[in-house]
DNA sequence: TCAAAAGTGTTATCCTTACACCCATGT
DNA sequence: ACATGGGTGTAAGGATAACACTTTTGA
């Protein structure tokens, strides 16, 4: 941009910008009624690459990272969020680095190529956020009394409230309703209140509190936590739910791909309605037959739809079951 | 696109990260019934200036340039966008710019203090966004017969009538309503349209299209209808207007200001009770004596209310008068 | 007395939610 | 027959939008 408004900027030796960009990808896919996040190494954590001239733009460098570790072709892209380390570990000198975190949405079909790669579902990563079979057991047994615990160590009695009150409103205490939307503030209390220990670099082993979930490399965590919560907050207004899907598919299977990635049971009528009503899809005039009761119609996203959603809200519905 | 697999980087000479960041504000505020935007220089451009080494954060990076440049102080932030050019005009050698651009909101009252910045309202580089006395003359007179020679200039069918959809989503032809949302779409949509050109450095004058609003310098444009458009959904679901108030206000001041920012007027009676319902503020206990009419009770904003709305929808209406 | 702004109340309408129920197929 | 999933209908409740109307001040 134009760099100096001011002049002072004019005399910096050229070359001295120690500045390093990295793209983070966030690659999401459903099968199984699970929603899948691609891994790559031993230790878990996001494909991702520094950010070069050759790169015509900050998505084309993202893909061309994606696919060279993974072997996957991306297709629907979403920023997600940029931030900056003070140093990362392993970076001898004070080098600065800018992470610019994407959120990719793909099929699992894809080929996978690379053999260090794999799916690996969120759930694994956060297991307080799956709600499809009831409140997991682990929030009342394990979170709910070590966040309590958190909040009165500390003797402020304003700063205690205030610690009761966030943990109540991010996991549904004190007769609140759940809402799946905010798992990124979830995993920021439980990482405030030390309940969530990531690895720093390479090294240590997993094993520090299985029970809160496997950990991720440096901030990757977050990064999903990020996601997910875009995600779940986009589908309530976005048909991005399709890109995720086979080109044809039946209701259910749309509506379990949902729910796997809102973490809850949604209502089968009145999704079915909100589905068909703003015309998202269109039979294809075959039946699938799978497992058990009877065939069902199959269906496929209606591409014109997104010209229109381009404006309106199109909505998914979230109701409760 | 095609570079080097994986191990080729490292072998590169430590600090040839050919890579600069820049952090962009628009820096907005509300005075008169006008939505303002905070400029630089002779030539629009928005307050900017590298990410440096001892910027704490990106944040507190772009906090120092705004302050440096025009003597405010900024409270509430958001991160925009970020995005990258292949060239900027200006630089010697092929160097590439990460530009990292935020939302600030903030009170006019804020002593202005350099002499070379100012406040514009948002509505001389968009004309067409202002719909509170009615759709702009300028749409039906000038917009719309352009953006249809625009469509009609192109042979295929296909493509002619996916240029008339958009331009009839975007600014509301043929029926449809108008969605002050669209903001980013409008522009983007004149600008393929080559109905608004930008002035690349310095230099040229402005007056290539006077009536289609002021030029910004680079992509500064661009990057305040990002901000509008953002701010134009925020405000629907996210009490951020109170950030652009003064410390008391009156319910029609309230009211003028969000209209000031969607562009259009609003119905006074469900806002008052949209606002009073959701408990966003309370009574000081004072009353306004200003310009004409029966004195105004004072209100404060809850900042109790942020917590909960950190969970909660909280949101201000928009019907229509 | 009139203009201008502050306020209050009521009604129609749409959308969401919840729930009840029937249909078609394989075992 | 019955389990499993497919598919339709309807009624209650809440939120929104539209509009009519009264009150209080200054000129």
């Amino acid at each position: 941009m134009d760099d100096q408004p001011t002049e002072t900027k004019k005399s910096r030796p050229p070359g001295t910008s120690d500045i390093k960009a990295d793209l983070i990808a966030v690659v999401v896919a459903v099968g199984d009624n699970e929603p899948y996040v691609l891994t790559i190494g031993l230790k878990d954590s996001l494909p991702s690459g520094p950010f070069e001239l050759d790169h015509r733009s900050l998505q084309s460098g993202l893909r061309k990272w994606v696919e060279e570790q993974t072997g996957h072709a991306l297709g629907y892209i979403e920023q997600l969020y940029t931030f900056a380390d003070r140093d990362r570990i392993g970076n001898e000198q004070q080098q600065r680095v800018i992470s610019i975190s994407y959120l990719a949405l793909t099929r699992k079909e894809q080929a996978a190529g690379a053999s260090n790669c794999g799916w690996q579902s969120w759930y694994e990563y956060f297991p307080w956020e799956d709600h499809r079979a009831g409140t997991p057991r682990l929030i009342g047994d394990l979170l709910r009394p070590r966040l309590i615990e958190w909040a009165e160590r500390v003797h402020e009695a304003a700063i205690r409230r205030e610690r009761q009150w966030r943990a109540a409103i991010a996991f549904g205490f004190e007769g609140r309703p759940w809402n799946e939307e905010l798992a990124l503030q979830r995993y920021e209390l439980l990482y405030e209140a030390g309940l969530v220990e990531e690895i720093a670099r390479e090294g240590d082993s997993n094993d520090i509190a299985p029970a809160l979930g496997r950990s991720m490399i440096a901030d990757h965590r977050r990064i999903l936590a990020t996601a997910i919560a875009r995600l779940r907050s986009k589908i309530k207004y976005r048909p991005v739910v399709f890109e995720l899907m086979p080109p044809t598919f039946t209701l259910l299977q749309l509506q379990r791909a949902v729910e796997a990635l809102a973490g809850r049971l949604i209502n089968k009528p009145n999704f079915r309605r909100l589905i068909e009503q703003q015309e998202l899809v269109e039979e294809t005039g075959e039946t699938s037959l799978e497992t058990g009761g009877r065939p069902a119609k199959l269906f496929r996203f209606r591409h014109a739809v997104l010209d229109a959603a381009a404006g309106a809200g199109t909505r998914l519905p979230l109701s409760r079951a």
